[in-house]
DNA sequence: AGTTCTGAACGTCAACCCTT
DNA sequence: AAGGGTTGACGTTCAGAACT
């Protein structure tokens, strides 16, 4: 559901724009007007040119590059083609759009109100750019910029609500959910006791004598926890420093986190794996981009409404003034 | 309290784009 | 051309709201 609207988000906000444009030049006053000269209708009935109170028209976040307009108006003419069937429509539809990220980088160097994202920045130094006058982040923010406030290493939490700190010299503590760490601050240095697979590293221990082993997967600055309880595993994967936020549960098959695969499975399997985690990640990443595009868009919306609305008003006393002087 | 609806988030697949 | 990254589509799960 939420990812379907995305393309009719961006559609219907282009189609609106145009469709604006095209609707303004057939009924209004101003069709034959230069761009950035408005023509305004006085009381008196006559009509005045003014330059450009709305001139140097500003690149929109609203206006998505090229290639989407392109497409869209593409689709328009095939809508009016009857001999165009519905799979090559929608195979137009889905046709490729840029990333989020080269979109938002793009507007970004249109715009210097519009974040760019970088590829390795932490959700908190993105909020921190965002808008100050958004007041509905500001709870989220409250959230995350707590727990990184006070938390200079990657924190990360088990199933069983224990807490893993990772600090800048490697070493991995284990805390159980009261604050304190285990058995006085049990620290394991991830370079002596990980093994390395395929640029993943895998970080056993046990936290207790008797209990049973956890494991840690950490790839991409990412870790991921299996709960040692249970038939049935459980795992989390966190980000660095993203707190609870962004904690996900999930049933997996163990052999996907523990030991790599018997040699006779083969690669096959393996890879298959790795892919698809890869591309777990990459979805979620994939969403969370989406998320502050669309965040994006709405906080540009409602500047340009203000925006407009203050020059309407700004025009309306502008009238107002010429009308009594010409009275 | 139980059921239904709804929205959000997820995992996976497939198609496309980009880099090497 | 191959491989990896990105993202739309689709189905699933879950939590909270609305309804009975």
């Amino acid at each position: 559901m939420d990812t379907s609207a995305s393309p009719r988000l961006d559609s219907s906000l282009n189609g609106s724009v145009t469709d604006g444009d095209e609707s303004r030049s057939e009924d209004s006053p101003a069709s034959a007007e230069s761009p950035g000269v408005t023509v305004i209708q006085l009381c008196d009935g006559r009509t005045v040119q003014v330059q450009g109170v709305i001139q140097a028209p500003q690149t929109s976040v609203i206006q998505a590059p090229h290639v989407q307009t392109i497409q869209i108006a593409s689709v328009a003419e095939m809508e009016d083609d009857e001999s165009v069937t519905d799979t090559q429509k929608r195979r137009v539809l889905l046709s490729r759009r840029p990333s989020y990220r080269k979109i938002l980088n793009e507007l970004s160097s249109d715009s210097p109100a519009v974040p760019k994202i970088d590829e390795e920045r932490t959700e908190e130094e993105e909020e921190e750019e965002d808008d100050d006058d958004d007041e509905e982040e500001e709870e989220e923010e409250e959230v995350s910029s707590a727990a990184s406030a006070t938390v200079p290493t990657s924190i990360y939490q088990t199933s069983s609500g224990q807490y893993i700190a990772i600090t800048h010299g490697g070493a991995v503590q284990l805390t159980s959910p009261g604050g304190e760490a285990f058995q006085g601050g049990q620290s394991v240095m991830v370079a002596s006791s990980h093994a390395q697979q395929n640029g993943a590293t895998i970080l056993q221990c046990a936290a207790q004598a008797g209990d049973s082993q956890q494991q840690f997967y950490i790839q991409g600055g990412q870790v991921l926890v299996q709960a040692a309880t249970g038939d049935i595993p459980t795992y989390q994967l966190r980000s660095p420093n993203s707190g609870l936020a962004h904690s996900i549960v999930m049933a997996a098959s163990p052999g996907s986190m523990q030991n790599p695969p018997p040699q006779h499975s083969g690669d096959i399997t393996r890879k298959r794996e790795v892919r698809l985690m890869k591309n777990r990640e990459a979805a979620r990443e994939c969403r969370r981009k989406k998320k502050e595009y669309v965040k994006c868009l709405e906080n540009r919306v409602a500047v340009l409404e203000n925006q407009n609305k203050t020059l309407i008003e700004e025009l309306k006393a502008l009238k107002d003034i010429y009308c009594h002087k010409t009275e």
